[in-house]
DNA sequence: AGCACGCCGACT
DNA sequence: GTCGGCGTGCTC
């Protein structure tokens, strides 16, 4: 497309310019300008010259967006910056990728990959201080007050108040409304200084952790070296690496950032939010001490700032850290780590709703020089494995597990069997005899809620009757002090004693928690500790660890918990784990439901037997012949992909095909139906030959907040074909028409959907 | 952010 | 008058 107009962005970091300013495009450019790319722009009144990034094209004056100036006003873009790209420019043009891919304003996918803004940079790292001792600056105040420089005066008495003190840069220019130039001014004199703070937080270690030498087995080697020697010939591509639970990944990891770090690169290592473990980070910090830096979420915005500028300095060759970690501007990438690279948690939630894994490989090809990938999993995603199978990955599978312990062994209690039985208690009888004998060894057990999707509603058990929330599509949820709670839009009503529908006094909140699960083990077992671990009591800072710890020390003999117990701990004396409902997750209505109960049943298999004496697992579930629970006892992954390939290769799923989610949402029921339909109509009509329709239809949970939300699926092959319909929807939501629609229906994309709608 | 413009008191 | 400092608002 030949552009005549740009819209374009010249400082990103800057709230007062972060907007598109539209400039002329010359003919010479006009064939060559791409979103994302950076240019030199005239700007301001002097006309400096500045760098811009190119945000927008538009073909002629007609595809202006109304707002815009006038022609005459407009400046002409002066040339395209090649050389002496700033370090955000690889970042950007990864914002470029995301908005192509994943459908968002240039804007939206800016902020994604450049967070941080220099007004937090500007709080936390600069500091006034007076530069001479109070009798001095007390003679300079008089010497202002005299000449009338009121606002030189009013910093200096401020400041003077605390003579010694340091004064945060913006809270003093806010609030004593001084400019820039006066504190400048007051510099150069001499009286006072502009401390940029140097000093960064690193939030998690303080003492320097001593090194340790690891040896690797052969296995672990054999993948280093490969993997090694790849990156020295200069192929930067992906590699799948497949472990069970501890065979040794993390050594892996370690030994393949060193020798890339010696090379001169940086590395980034990706790591699902939840699954940053002390002492995993430990085994970081003991190999690459100050030069690693963490990223959580508990940071502030200005501590994450702190991060990403001891990277863009050289002074640290390794981050860790959550999806967002991936937008660290390193001077020299070379190494992308994505450990448990089948988490959901990759997968953003907001619009660019961008996959890290997807998102790390089109960094790898912008990075000058190309960036090496490597994915860890025990359990590795559908997707990634079909790619590897396919060549497209190198594959690599560690199967010894290094940390001692065997498999553990594996029953399945049909509990419709049970229930035939007569047995209606939560505990199956082969979990009741095991956990028996556990208590009776003196050793730990835990029991694993599989409780997605499943909150404690509160029903009339006479009629039947719900109670929902009136704002949206869902069940409220009993909560402490008798109160009802909605999770989706925090509405709140209170637990009546008498059904509103029948009258009857049966009303109760139906509990399939975690705290029903633990009172239920107290009743039958009275004797034991229990320890239970959900969202509730974890809620407070640092809880989470502290069960973990008194668990592991012995303070309880039962651990009950959500899937939070199951990810990435060792507990050596932990030989019983019961999966109470293992099938729970399996009736979520969207494709990855198999693949994710498989996910969490050979995690919480794997936590039983890590000492030395064997683990007992016991699987209790209503759908014993379900390929998912039938892998996950056998511990055999390849059987459970080759099920799982096969339907989503049938049913076109992905990795079968590639689908692209359109969700509609609107106030207006009628018109969101007639809306979406619409929609639907037109891309068929553009594009959509050999692609699969799936819908409009009222999401699972269809209104939320009174916004009802209607979703459209469509599959294809090839997922460019997709991303050009919707690029058709969104170049028509631009249209007079559209721009009707737009003020009506909201229209969002996301492409290979993790989560059904 | 950086820059110019307009305002205001002080000094020639 | 006009010089120098200060606050405000705009930048395609």
């Amino acid at each position: 497309m030949s552009a005549a107009y740009a819209g374009i962005i010249i400082n990103i970091s800057h709230e007062k310019v972060d907007r598109a300013f539209t400039y002329k495009v010359p003919e010479r450019l006009s064939n060559i300008l791409r979103p994302g790319v950076c240019v030199r722009v005239p700007f301001g009144r002097g006309n400096n010259i500045r760098f811009g990034y190119c945000v927008a094209l538009y073909a002629s004056r007609e595809d202006l967006p109304k707002d815009a100036v006038a022609e005459d006003k407009m400046k002409e873009i002066l040339g395209i910056e090649q050389e002496n790209l700033p370090a955000e420019a690889v970042m950007v043009q990864l914002a470029a990728w995301m908005k192509h891919t994943y459908g968002a304003t240039m804007i939206q996918a800016l902020k994604t990959v450049l967070p941080v803004s220099k007004k937090e940079k500007g709080q936390v790292k600069k500091t006034l201080r007076l530069n001479m001792n109070e009798e001095e600056a007390r003679v300079y105040l008089l010497a202002c007050e005299r000449k009338n420089f009121k606002a030189k005066a009013r910093l200096l008495t401020e400041m003077l108040r605390y003579p010694e003190g340091t004064f945060p840069y913006e809270l003093m220019t806010k609030k004593l409304s001084v400019s820039a130039q006066t504190v400048n001014s007051l510099r150069n004199a001499g009286v006072i200084s502009v401390l940029t703070d140097t000093v960064y937080r690193n939030p998690t270690f303080g003492k320097a952790a001593e090194k340790k030498n690891v040896t690797l087995s052969v296995e672990q080697r054999h993948i280093v070296d490969k993997v090694m020697q790849d990156f020295t010939e200069g192929k930067r591509g992906v590699s799948l690496l497949h472990g069970i639970t501890g065979s040794g990944k993390t050594e892996v990891y370690i030994e393949i950032i060193k020798e890339v770090v010696q090379r001169g690169c940086q590395a980034i290592v990706l790591i699902p939010e939840i699954a940053l473990t002390y002492q995993t980070l430990m085994r970081f910090y003991e190999h690459f001490n100050e030069r690693v830096s963490v990223m959580n979420s508990s940071l502030s915005k200005g501590e994450r700032f702190d991060q990403f500028e001891r990277a863009r300095k050289g002074e640290i060759d390794v981050i860790i850290g959550p999806r967002s970690a991936l937008f660290t501007p390193f001077p020299k990438l070379g190494l992308i780590i994505i450990d448990e690279e089948h988490e959901s948690s990759y997968k953003s939630e907001t619009t660019p709703k961008y996959h890290a894994r997807e998102a790390a490989k089109a960094l790898s090809k912008i990075v000058p020089g190309g960036a090496s990938i490597v994915l860890g999993s025990a359990t590795p995603s559908v997707d990634s494995y079909a790619r590897a199978l396919a060549g497209e990955y190198a594959l690599y599978t560690l199967t010894t597990r290094l940390t001692g312990g065997s498999l553990a062994e594996v029953t399945i209690a049909d509990l419709r069997e049970e229930l035939r039985a007569g047995n209606r208690s939560i505990f199956s009888r082969a979990l009741y005899e095991k956990l028996t004998q556990c208590l009776e060894r003196k050793e730990q057990a835990m029991l694993f809620l599989n409780r997605r999707g499943i909150a404690g509603f509160v029903s009339c058990r006479a009629c039947g009757y719900v109670f929902e929330c009136p704002h949206c599509d869902v069940a409220l949820s009993a909560h402490a002090g008798n109160r009802l709670l909605c999770h989706y839009c925090g509405y709140e009503a209170r637990a009546t004693r008498e059904c509103p529908s029948c009258k009857s006094k049966y009303v109760s909140a139906f509990r399939a928690g975690t705290e029903q699960v633990e009172k239920e083990v107290l009743k039958i077992f009275p004797k034991a500790r229990v320890l239970r671990m959900d969202a509730d009591t974890t809620r407070t800072k640092g809880s989470y660890e502290e069960i973990l710890t008194a668990f592991k020390e012995g303070e309880a003999d039962i651990l009950v918990g959500t899937q939070m117990i199951v990810k990435g701990h060792d507990f050596p004396n932990v030989t019983v784990m019961g999966i109470l409902a293992a099938d729970m997750s399996l009736y979520a209505a969207d494709y990855m439901a198999a693949e994710r109960t498989f996910e969490l049943l050979t995690q919480a298999a794997g936590r039983a037997g890590r000492g030395t004496r064997k683990g007992e697992v016991v699987i209790q579930t209503y759908r014993p012949d379900h390929y998912s629970i039938q892998a996950a006892a056998a511990q055999d992954y390849l059987q459970f992909y080759q099920e799982e390939i096969a339907y989503r290769t049938a049913l076109l799923y992905p990795p079968g095909a590639h689908m692209l989610a359109v969700q509609f949402l609107t106030r207006n029921e009628a018109y969101g139906v007639e809306a979406a339909n619409k929609f639907r109509a037109l891309l068929e009509r553009s594009d959509g030959d050999n692609c699969v329709f799936i819908g409009p239809a009222l999401a699972s949970i269809g209104r939320i907040n009174d916004v009802y939300r209607y979703v459209l699926y469509i599959k294809h092959k090839d997922a460019e074909c997709l991303i050009r319909l919707k690029d058709v929807l969104e170049a028509h939501l631009e249209t007079p028409a559209g721009e009707a629609a737009k003020r009506r229906i909201q229209v969002q994309f996301d492409l290979d959907p993790v989560r059904g709608y």
